[in-house]
RNA sequence: GGCGGCAUAGCCAAGUGGUAAGGCAGAGGACUGCAAAUCCUUUAUCCCCGGUUCGAAUCCGGGUGCCGCCUCCA
């Protein structure tokens, strides 16, 4: 099966051929550091780790990539307001985004440049801009010759007339055309900037990517990705640059994720409607978070509400107690390898599963595939006779597909429990035995207000933490 | 004004021509000493009105409602 996946510029849904063979260059829009992050915009992290995991699961050797934006104007604003430095400031709220996403799960890409230490690689970029006739100075700043080239627009599907016309932007008196951008800004006094041949200054927004995904992944990418409001200005910019720079294709897919709503309003950091992650794992276990982000398509809007990933907190029970359970009825399972049936099915819910994922990543029927799964994990460890290869490749299927791609099913190692509920375990047995239910009850509701749940089942008792 | 998206059960959400996946919640049943867990069964005039078609949630036209981008924004 190849993968599909619904390109933005084309508008259509492609089959993915990475440039070459198997190599895939991923590059995604990072956060810009001048706050915590909230939970669209941890939608594109997440998702794009899943998408990452995916497409190493194909065989696909991944390179990818993703910035920091640590200079820009609310950088430079809010370090002013709270008295620190920009550096300062970047570096606590990049702190704060692996926390976040070391929390989500999510992997770290292979490099995570920061703007800030790659000025040189932009003012390089902009020089041969300028020399090729695609920027012009004025007055310490650079701009965009956004005119220069009839395809500008093409992400965005927009012609330079209908940009035109729909231009409100500022009033910049040094600009050609309210659709050029800067690619340089002249720095106030007192600002953090850098030298350069125009003056003091720093870069523009857009400039950042194009000269960092060059860097580390080379003049045309695989993947590029973000959000869909970065589609226009950010992306169109990028290309439009890039391609001037290297006079060569930027990207070959653009995926864009479409984002998180608070009712019926986006969330967005402007509308100050927004739920950050760091406040939301403190009262709900991050994993409800990653479901909650992949259980929709990625490219549709999803609404965010605490009742939902309340929904979400109960699912994941379902997931934890099919592993758990498996790994029960293993110790009493004779000894035998996974029997063919077992292994039919499965490679069943391995096509289900890649099925759905090479439908343009649709992370809302693979996880269908994984209740599947686990309905059939349940199943087969009801059944009185059971060889532990059986179970063992069962669990093995969920690991890989739902823990190591999805991120969703953990198996951590087995916890111990305390000696003395370890007795109480062991007394009520007794009093089962006994046939002193009374007995065995209190205990049982004793441990179940210590959060220790017994389950009776024909292979003993069993035990979870609730 | 230009460009684009969405509307599916109480809730979340797949599905882009062949009489509606999955999850949560609810109901009934099985299993259990009782539970729990699990399994089985069950719950939808697919926003409205027309049209195309043997056949439409799906395509076309027209409505209604909501949202996004065009300005910092995942």
């Amino acid at each position: 099966m190849t993968l599909h996946v619904y390109n933005t510029q084309t508008k259509k849904r492609e089959s993915f051929r990475p440039l070459r063979d198997k190599k895939v260059n991923m590059y995604v829009c990072g956060p810009t550091v001048y706050n915590y992050i909230h939970i669209g915009n941890a939608r594109v992290f997440v998702f794009f780790d899943v998408v990452r995991r995916y497409l190493e699961y194909k065989g696909y050797e991944v390179t990818y990539v993703q910035n920091f934006t640590d200079v820009d104007d609310r950088l430079i604003e809010t370090a002013q307001q709270e008295g620190t430095t920009v550096k300062e400031l970047a570096e606590r709220y990049i702190r704060a985004y692996f926390e976040d996403m070391d929390a989500l799960g999510v992997k770290r890409a292979d490099v995570h440049p920061k703007a800030t230490e790659h000025i040189g690689e932009m003012v390089e970029g902009i020089r041969i801009l300028l020399e090729k006739g695609y920027a012009y100075e004025r007055d310490g700043d650079v701009y965009y010759r956004a005119l220069k080239k009839e395809d500008y627009g093409k992400l965005s599907h927009q012609t330079l007339e209908e940009l035109k016309a729909g231009a409100r932007v500022e009033v910049n008196e040094k600009k050609e055309s309210p659709l050029d951008f800067a690619l340089w800004k002249k720095s106030k006094p007192g600002e953090i900037s850098w030298d350069s041949p125009w003056g003091k200054g720093r870069p523009g927004w857009h400039i950042e990517c194009s000269a960092m995904s060059k860097k580390y992944l080379g003049d045309t990418l695989d993947i590029h990705a973000g959000g869909m409001d970065l589609c226009f200005p950010h992306h169109e910019n990028e290309i439009a640059q890039s391609e001037a720079w290297t006079g060569k294709p930027f990207a070959r897919y653009w995926l864009h994720n479409g984002y998180i709503k608070m009712g019926n309003e986006k969330m967005s950091k402007s509308l100050g409607n927004i739920v950050r992650v760091v406040e939301l794992r403190e009262k709900y276990e991050p994993r409800a978070l990653r479901y909650f982000l992949l259980s929709a398509h990625y490219r549709n809007p999803v609404s965010f509400s605490f009742e939902t990933i309340h929904q979400i907190e109960r699912g994941l029970e379902r997931f934890d107690t099919a592993v758990t359970n498996l790994h029960h009825r293993m110790k009493t399972a004779e000894a035998g390898n996974a029997e063919p049936t077992v292994n039919k099915r499965l490679s069943e819910l391995t096509r289900e599963f890649e099925a759905a994922m090479d439908d343009d990543l649709n992370t809302a029927n693979a996880i269908s595939v994984l209740y599947d799964a686990v309905r059939f994990a349940n199943e087969t460890v009801a059944r009185s006779v059971v060889p532990r290869g059986t179970l063992a490749a069962i669990l093995g299927w969920l690991r890989q597909f739902g823990g190591e791609i999805l991120g969703l099913v953990v198996d951590g190692e087995e916890e111990s429990l305390e000696a003395e509920i370890e007795a109480l375990i062991e007394e009520r047995q007794q009093a089962r035995a006994a046939r002193d239910f009374k007995r065995a009850d209190a205990i049982r509701d004793r441990l179940a207000e210590r959060g220790i749940i017994l389950e009776d089942t024909p292979q003993g008792v069993r035990w979870r933490r609730k």
